[in-house]
DNA sequence: TCATATT
């Protein structure tokens, strides 16, 4: 029972919980003293801001093992309110972290007519095999890749380095690759790229030609994902697009020893081999963007809200007294008007719209425009799809008044923008409870 | 069809 602290060091076994709707005044100190309560923790960051350092609402929270994890985010998440949030904390794996945890293997390069069993005898040399599973398609025939999951991240190393690039099932004449899965995070990146090489307009002869490719190369072409957002796309989609077929077929297979050099790596040091990776595959991914592609599509505009919002001020009675601030955007030129980090600006009880059937092209910035003549717009949002950029056809609108949010209402709603008739309501109300003046 | 966020 008698346990020896242990230093406070994040080890492997360490599990990183992301906790949203973490009020900003709040400290390290006074999470760590809350989340005691429920579970050990090792550490707490709160997440901040780059340039302001001001928090960022949410913080990660370092939990000595997955037990101690569980507890924190079943005492916690959407259980408590934390005082001056508006909703529940949200807890839960940090992204990444249940990949780690779980060390799920991808297979690749199997011949489709291998079966599990065939792929489990050669797999369970190494380990006990927890879990395996052949990709499928619509009439079980094999897609030629796995997924596979040890009982120990020892085993699925041990399997990596023996059997990645090196094996080949009997009738294969390459070897098999053996990756590191991805984590969610990447294959929300590759999705969003997809999404983007298709909404580009280009004439795509070549595009979707290749889907076998997708499903049995090792994956890791595609830059590691830093941060989130929109990046350049990796070298994949465009790619396809560049090069002919043959080309295309030749160099992705010219590429698989050194991403296997990179999944080495990543099994040895994780840290070093991301470090490295992406560079090794920017360059020439760069280079065929470059002779093609004048700019990179599906970026939106930056935030650029001044003009529109706040040059109109229908209520403001003398021009030169000082214009309604429009936080909706960190806009470094709005000066000492306190922007709020990161959040969006809610006017008064009853002054703020959700809007639904928005067209798709509208962003921002054509929102606020188009609900800025019944009053004061403080904030304007549409909100998009993360992975795409797409517009999801709602959002709010925030006055500073409820008279203005009435005017809005029976002024627009149901009015027809772009194809669709507008609905716009008045925004669910969000219990705010507590309200500190 | 009613809110984000991942050092």
């Amino acid at each position: 029972m008698a346990e020896a602290p242990k230093p406070r060091k994040a080890s492997e076994d360490s599990v990183k919980l992301f906790v949203g709707q973490v009020p900003k005044h709040m400290t390290e100190a006074q999470l760590l003293a809350m989340f005691k309560e429920f579970a050990l923790v090792e550490e707490v960051n709160i997440i901040k801001d780059k340039a302001t350092r001001a928090s960022r609402g949410c913080c990660f929270v370092i939990c000595p093992s997955r037990q101690e994890a569980d507890k924190a985010v079943n005492a916690c998440h959407n259980k408590r309110t934390l005082p001056g949030a508006s909703s529940p904390l949200q807890v839960k794996y940090a992204d990444g972290e249940l990949e780690r945890l779980e060390h799920k293997l991808f297979v690749g390069m199997l011949p489709k007519n291998v079966s599990e069993a065939e792929v489990s005898s050669l797999f369970s040399k190494h380990g006990t095999i927890k879990d395996l599973q052949i990709l499928r398609g619509s009439q079980q025939t094999s897609k030629g890749c796995a997924f596979l999951k040890y009982e120990t991240k020892e085993q699925a190393l041990a399997a990596l380095e023996a059997i990645n690039g090196k094996h080949k099932m009997e009738g294969s004449s390459v070897p098999l690759v053996v990756k590191w899965a991805d984590t969610e995070k990447e294959r929300q990146a590759r999705k969003a790229q997809k999404a983007q090489s298709q909404a580009s307009n280009l004439p795509s002869a070549d595009s979707g030609q290749h889907p076998s490719l997708f499903g049995a190369l090792p994956l890791s072409y595609v830059p590691p994902y830093n941060g989130y957002g929109y990046q350049a796309p990796g070298a994949y989609g465009l790619m396809q697009y560049r090069m002919p077929p043959m080309q295309s077929q030749a160099a992705f297979h010219n590429m698989i020893p050194s991403v296997n050099q990179g999944n080495a790596m990543r099994a040895i040091a994780p840290d070093l081999a991301r470090a490295v990776a992406p560079r090794n595959y920017a360059v020439p991914s760069a280079s065929y963007v470059g002779s093609a592609y004048p700019a990179l599509p599906g970026l939106q505009y930056p935030m650029a809200y001044h003009g529109g919002i706040m040059s109109h001020q229908p209520l403001s009675g003398s021009p030169g007294s000082r214009p309604p601030t429009m936080m909706t955007s960190n806009s470094p030129t709005t000066s000492g008007a306190g922007a709020s980090s990161g959040g969006q600006v809610e006017g008064p009880p009853g002054a703020n719209l959700f809007i639904y059937h928005i067209p798709q092209e509208f962003g921002d910035h054509e929102l606020a425009h188009a609900f800025q003549e019944f009053g004061r717009v403080l904030s304007a949002k549409v909100f998009v799809d993360k992975a795409t950029g797409a517009s999801k056809c709602f959002g709010f609108v925030s006055y500073d008044s409820p008279a203005s949010a009435q005017s809005a209402i029976s002024m627009m709603n149901g009015c027809q923008l772009g194809g669709k008739k507008l609905k716009v309501q008045l925004k669910r109300d969000n219990n705010k409870q507590n309200k500190p003046y």
